[in-house]
DNA sequence: TTGAAAGCGATACCAG
DNA sequence: CTGGTATCGCTTTCAA
């Protein structure tokens, strides 16, 4: 720890110590190897347009595996213009398991597109800043989850170069293709199977924790919807996915006077779900259960728990969207609609 | 379109079309705003070295914005000889809720150390092979979740310009920092611990998912090792993650013979033990219970879940130990022992 | 079959 | 204060 003995200036300054062994290039292989650069670049990539001698080829290879050489893929892309890297911007929350599972589905689809995806860690940037930050990796093309973008973006973007622009979101953004997840869809269902089975005062949860609001804030509105005009009520539940602040909801349920609860997701759910009981409150009788996502976890709690099912897409045929966009980039944008806010009625309910 | 004449190749080569608008340039940036590329450079990087007239910066400014000029990160980074990236390939499983939250925990940690982290979608590709696509990309830094690499590929990364190669895995890898995840203690200590409360038929799931042997393997095998030599057989069990594997494994309970389980982990565990309560084998006094991780969803459940807490490391922790390492690469890599895999006692076992 | 050289986009040195 | 220009590493014509 040497650090508390000098003054940190306060910008983070990367040592500049000169590199031990500088990285080779390819001009180095060609040096040791006793070509000129192009023969090194011709042997490395399988140019077919040119034939190399066998000798050479292998003179080449040996140079180049004895060096280490790795080709740099700044430098490659910069004189190609393209790239096939697909930028994705990671969610500004932990993903949860259906997310996690989309994402690796749609990793997996498009390598055998032969594209590579990235995730990107760019926190802290908002709107337009974000869009131009991804715009400098020259990605061929974006999918951004949640409404991280808007129109301008999207132009940055497309100057940029990228061929296509998917949000996966709930509302279509210009330019953009639009995946369409209806998440008002989920607590309007939820709020309709709740209402339908009689339930009259309804609370929606809404999850406490920061980041969440661009999901729940339509589910809680869908809810809202859904029930305007009718003889019931909804009331805004805040909620942190902690056993503490589920006890102290629990605890003041009886005041709350609600028969039904619609929890964000099936994770809320489950720990609400599991307050009501320790707290001697009857579930479906005294109250209502419903989540969201249909995750594995509902169909094992007791009383299993209803929940409102939002397809994602699969990773397949996002990916064969996103391929057929690059492929011909003037399409029109296409939106598709992720309809599949089903209700999965079980015991809770 | 000439190309539609032409034969195309069945390898996905993208559409060449022109671009109906090219990508603008700092140079067409200069080109409007009647100054040098130069000074284009110093106005966009606010350059301290050299002061630049006022009137010039709007010009410069005002030509950018309408262009809609984002630098060209590749062409930077090229130049510059490095970048502040940090990588991290992604599992080759969908990731679960604990290294869901510890990524996200590194990135915000690493974001305000000014880096940028990259998750990097390397399917398909193994050993050295995975490393060398890693260091086309010239990050400063590594981060490799498993044993995805050996002591050549750290080799070949830090010979690329990585000034830091960080493993978080069981075993340390020759030449790089090395956070070691004791799967084997987790096993072991569960193993223990069900001997101790006087079980000697100890059954290990082993989840049937491909990908997660890396995890599994360990575990099984710490428990194997806690117990040999006693009095006490451990009995490998097989399950996928499904409701009907559950309930096929829960159907042979009583023929197995088992009087407690290590369920790999929590969600295995509240899969497994819904099975076996169905089955009306009552957990713990028939079979003792107990997972790992110390996820949220073992404390709902009822019984409360036993389980083996096993610490990652705080994204801020890791964050400096990167950051460390990469402002002295010349330093010794360290290896950190992430000791806690400490029993969470609670009611099913 | 191989080599010389142009250029991708951005930056920083050195003159003017 | 501003402009030329060399340079980063690689690919790809064009010549030899």
């Amino acid at each position: 720890m040497p650090y508390v003995m000098v003054q940190i200036p306060n910008t983070p300054t990367p040592t500049k110590s000169p590199a031990p062994r500088s990285v080779p290039t390819s001009a180095d292989v060609a040096r040791l190897a006793g070509v000129s650069r192009a023969t090194v670049s011709y042997v490395l990539n399988n140019t077919s347009a040119v034939r190399i001698s066998e000798p050479t080829r292998r003179r080449v290879h040996e140079a180049a595996k004895e060096l280490g050489y790795v080709p740099h893929a700044a430098a490659r892309s910069l004189r190609a213009g393209h790239s096939r890297m697909v930028l994705m911007p990671t969610l500004p929350v932990p993903a949860g398991p259906l997310y996690s599972q989309f994402v690796h589905d749609f990793q997996g689809a498009l390598s055998r597109l032969d594209y590579t995806v990235v995730q990107y860690g760019a926190t802290g940037l908002r709107g337009d800043d974000a869009a131009r930050a991804w715009a400098e990796l020259r990605p061929v093309a974006v999918l951004v989850p949640g409404p991280g973008i808007g129109p301008e973006g999207v132009a940055v973007l497309k100057r940029s170069g990228a061929r296509a622009v998917v949000t996966l979101s709930a509302v279509p953004v210009e330019g953009a293709h639009a995946l369409l997840l209806d998440h008002a869809g989920v607590g309007r269902s939820a709020a309709e199977h709740l209402y339908a089975r009689g339930r009259r005062r309804i609370g929606v949860v809404v999850p406490a924790e920061p980041g969440l609001e661009i999901f729940s804030g339509p589910r809680l509105n869908g809810a809202r919807e859904a029930l305007h005009g009718t003889d019931a009520a909804v009331t805004e539940l805040s909620l942190a996915y902690t056993e503490e602040s589920a006890a102290a909801l629990a605890a003041r349920w009886t005041d709350l006077g609600l028969d039904a609860v619609f929890t964000y997701n099936d994770e809320y759910g489950m720990l609400l779900m599991r307050a009501l009981q320790d707290e001697g409150i009857r579930v479906p009788e005294d109250t209502a259960v419903i989540g969201a996502d249909d995750l594995m976890l509902g169909r094992l709690l007791r009383p299993r728990l209803s929940t409102v099912r939002i397809a994602l897409p699969s990773g397949r045929d996002l990916a064969s969207i996103v391929d057929r966009a690059v492929r011909n980039p003037s399409a029109e944008p296409e939106s598709h609609d992720l309809y599949g806010a089903s209700i999965v009625h079980r015991e809770s309910s």
